[in-house]
RNA sequence: GCCGCGUUCGUCUAGGGGUCUAGGACGCCGGCCUUUCACGCCGGUAACACGGGUUCAAAUCCCGUACGCGGUACCA
């Protein structure tokens, strides 16, 4: 592979996780604006796998990663899946390219073979601030013995690593599509390993060698990289190498500004991994857009968009450079503003695997719908229609005790028992009949219609809150109210 | 500690020298609609971190300070 033959006019972004664990919510936002930027673009979106840590490596990860991806929309072009002509596409599989590479520096004078024991560099850390110009000179490596000696020792398979030979008083710069011009001091930049004694690369290195290989354009990671950039910049120019653009993301914090991490976010009920926010029913399409907004925003006033719609309205230059915080409040309404815009079909099959989990087995399917129907503006979760509103499937088991000393009044047995009497005998169950019945009764009763309607909705629903009445009735349909409101009189009485 | 990045309503943000008496969204509060609850609509609440410059003019440019976050691994 050589450089020439990469087109570097067309657009490549990568993303790049560590099969370390689940695919976390930054880690998917990450994704989210590499898929937009290169589909804004017509470029293509590479999926890479750095699973270079062998002892941090999750076997399922992987697959969690992928699965998603998937859940999201979001497409990948060239991955360990689905092939393309720069792969392998998982590090552990490109092992001796980076080997290659790393010994051409050590050949070039941008790198030497180390044999120091971490114990030795951790000591002399205590009295030095970095890894680098005036300690390598009195550390164990090939700067400071000579070439036979290294050779043997290399033969001797002693154990060893590679580092980087940061170059001494230089400033690194480079610049950042969102945070504009960064520059370092090469004083404090550590001489990073870059091959470890496994004979695994680190990341720095298989990951500017990657890039490199697979003609990668933008690179778009998290914040956490910048400080760790310049070090990349510097092999590229060792190497001889272009580097690609760089646009490093602020990061997504707590509601309560600190680090999002596991154990801050479960304390505040935010789901932490992609798949949880799968489990929990959340619409793919309201994480994707309330994502999409932490940190980017059309310019316009529109807030909802599909993923359709962010691909075609994203730019790398409307993302802020700020961190921002995770607000699950936010992200609840986008869900109940996607979850309005599916159409019943849809609804009702999200709404499915929850009504299962809560033993409300074997729905009617078309009836399913009539209640998706019914309730769809009040819904916020796919999960509501096997809580709020389990009492559309099942005869509600309690009823609301505030609601009944509200609105069960000494007369409403009585009226109660007046509608339901009318209700068998209607032939018509409609609702138009049955908001007439309901109205006549009030009148020859002399009270007003209310009297009864909140009592009726309070034994039919066991709550004080729900859709229209009439149009409740109508769904439940005939027998379930008769047997509903006859139980409820004689409940309450 | 050192290095880096950041700082507009509680939160996400618009704005990039005069159009800012700072706009939108979530949340919250009130109203309309209505048999209830929602949805929807209307209205209200609430912010330029602080201190110095530069300028006729600064939320916007510069410098400091404070605070927050990140990095400082043979983890990514």
């Amino acid at each position: 592979m050589g450089t020439q033959e990469f087109n570097r006019s067309s657009i490549r972004v990568r993303f790049a996780p560590s099969p370390t664990g689940y695919l976390h919510i930054g880690g998917l936002r990450t994704a989210l604006y590499c898929y937009l930027f290169a589909r804004s673009q017509g470029g293509h979106l590479v999926l890479r796998i750095e699973d270079t840590d062998r002892t941090r490596f999750v076997a399922d990860a992987e697959n969690d990663i992928a699965q998603a991806l998937w859940w999201c929309g979001l497409e990948v072009d060239e991955g360990p899946e689905q092939g393309g002509s720069y792969g392998p596409y998982r590090q552990s599989e490109r092992q001796s390219l980076y080997v290659k590479y790393a010994e051409s520096l050590v050949a070039s004078g941008h790198a030497y073979y180390a044999f120091d024991s971490p114990d030795s560099i951790a000591a002399l850390r205590k009295t030095n601030a970095a890894y680098g110009i005036g300690t390598r000179r009195q550390m164990d490596n090939s700067l400071t013995q000579s070439s036979d000696v290294v050779q043997r020792r290399l033969d001797a398979k002693e154990e060893h690593v590679i580092r980087l030979r940061v170059p001494e008083n230089e400033t690194v710069q480079f610049h950042d599509l969102i945070k504009g011009t960064v520059k370092v001091s090469s004083e404090s930049i550590d001489d990073q390993v870059l091959i470890k004694s496994d004979g695994m690369p680190t990341y720095h290195l298989a990951n500017v060698v990657d890039d490199h290989h697979m003609a990668i354009s933008h690179v778009i990671r998290g914040d956490e990289w910048i400080p760790s950039t310049p070090k990349h910049i510097l092999l590229y120019q060792m190497l001889g190498w272009q580097p690609p653009k760089m646009a490093h993301l602020p990061l997504i914090l707590s509601p309560t500004g600190g680090k999002l991490s596991k154990r801050s976010a479960e304390r505040q009920g935010i789901p932490i991994n992609v798949r949880d926010y799968r489990a929990r029913g959340f619409e793919p399409e309201a994480v994707v857009n309330f994502l999409a907004f932490l940190g980017w925003n059309p310019g316009s006033e529109d807030e909802v968009f599909g993923l359709k719609d962010l691909e075609q309205v994203f730019s790398l230059e409307r993302v802020g450079s700020a961190p921002a915080q995770f607000d699950l409040n936010k992200l609840n309404w986008f869900n109940g503003q996607h979850l309005r815009r599916l159409d019943i079909e849809a609804l009702a099959n999200r709404a499915l695997p929850f009504l299962e989990a809560h033993g409300i087995q074997g729905q009617d399917h078309r009836y399913l719908q009539e209640v998706c129907l019914l309730v769809r503006d009040r819904m916020e979760h796919a999960e509501d229609l096997s809580t709020r509103f389990s009492y559309c499937f099942v005869d509600p088991e309690r009823f609301d005790l505030v609601g009944v000393k509200k609105r069960w009044k000494a007369d409403a047995a009585d009226l109660v028992r007046g509608y339901v009497d009318r209700l068998e005998a209607i032939k018509s169950f409609g609702e138009e009949t049955l908001e007439r019945e309901l109205r006549t009764l009030a009148e020859e009763r002399g009270v007003g219609a209310g009297r009864i309607i909140h009592p009726v909705r309070l034994a039919v629903s066991g709550t004080t809150a729900g859709p229209s009445l009439f149009a409740l009735l109508h769904v439940l349909g005939r027998d379930t109210c008769i047997r509903r409101l006859r139980k409820a009189v004689h409940l309450l009485g």
